[in-house]
DNA sequence: GTGGTCTAGACCACG
DNA sequence: GTGGTCTAGACCACG
């Protein structure tokens, strides 16, 4: 896994596992990977590992049953489709004013939106 | 001002000063605060500060006059959209992304799009 | 080391570095000291060593593991030497116009190499 | 004038005077202009000239006659490639050293001379 | 006055 | 452990 030098790597196994979860690659009540197997995998610190089992333990994505390893929650997938929905409205302010500054009108944006769908098709 | 206690300080430094360049405050070849006066504006270190101004001279944003101070670039206005510019496209691919993933539809951009011109019309 | 009081030392930092790579003394993927080592081992203050580091880095001759150390980039003994001999080149028109002004022929510059030549194998 | 950034203007007044010297624009006992005309002709401030001329006085490439102004020394042509022959020859032992470093042979050198010669001869 | 460099040292995120 | 950020403050070259 190539990680982005600018991102701590353990939101990036959070996104990682997240995505798995999401594209019910994992499914609910499954076991996931042990710390230390994900670690090997991905070649990072178990340590690194840990502390995004924690955060999603914390978000009710992941439950951990003690001596055996951690479980996808039953509710994972809502869980975190309403977290990243919140996220994104969130975000969408700034992204209107980022778009009003650089003179990029709606139109264009939708212009872009199906390209990129139409790329996405064809792929 | 108010800094974010997520982002380094001499970034939203940074940003702070292009805003000031891109809205006309500071104009073409006009000389900006010099490190100290923003210093104590600002309430940071000197050297903080300094810090932003070499990255902005390096994006040939601003430029130093020996001895006098340092003064917005002919072209920062341009300069600085054009970055901006490129980095709002390449952000869409993730957008778009991440609207499909969340199963938010064009429309409702739309809709949100237009809300949010309409409030700050009314503001 | 003993330092040119003339040059600022970061930029000393940054060729001795260099220098250490360009001799093979650092390999590729190598990890070099790190910023507190070297910083003692000088005998400067750690923030002057990060400042050589992340100069180098912007150049792409080290690069950085986080939460490990700085690397020697794979590429890093041909960038510099590109660096230098487009430096060099760059520098023969001002030196050619010194001879020419101090009436130093080619033929007496060629008399120096090899003297300097010479001397140094005989060492 | 152009002024490198990187190099004090007060260096590079000092090197303006010499070349006209050097090149008999100024003759030996001729009044070269007063500090104001100076820094007016460039645009720099009037301290920056006053620093080249002192300096130059103690080079004794020029003399000051007080209340009235300052003079080219009747030895400055003289004086003054004597100067630039002693640097030139103590830069020689770096210049050799870096053309070996970055595999530049003497025959290169000869040939890069040649071609600078033709091309000025042309122009 | 201006910026540029540097020290000493703290605190924190990350691995 | 690693680097990254920041403060407080000094000293200096330059204009």
């Amino acid at each position: 896994m190539n990680f982005d030098q600018n991102i701590p790597i353990y939101i990036q196994i959070e996104d990682f596992i997240q995505n798995k979860i999401i594209h019910s690659v994992w499914a609910p009540n499954e076991r996931i990977p042990s710390v230390r197997e994900l670690a090997e995998l991905l070649e990072v610190n178990p340590n690194t590992v840990m502390r995004s089992y924690e955060r999603l333990e914390r978000q009710s994505v992941i439950y951990n049953q003690r001596g055996v390893g951690f479980y996808v929650s039953p509710m994972a997938q809502s869980q975190i489709k309403e977290n990243r929905t919140k996220k994104f409205y969130l975000s969408l302010t700034e992204f209107f004013k980022e778009m009003k500054l650089l003179d990029i009108s709606m139109e264009e944006l939708i212009q872009k939106h199906s390209e990129s769908t139409t790329k996405s098709k064809s792929q």
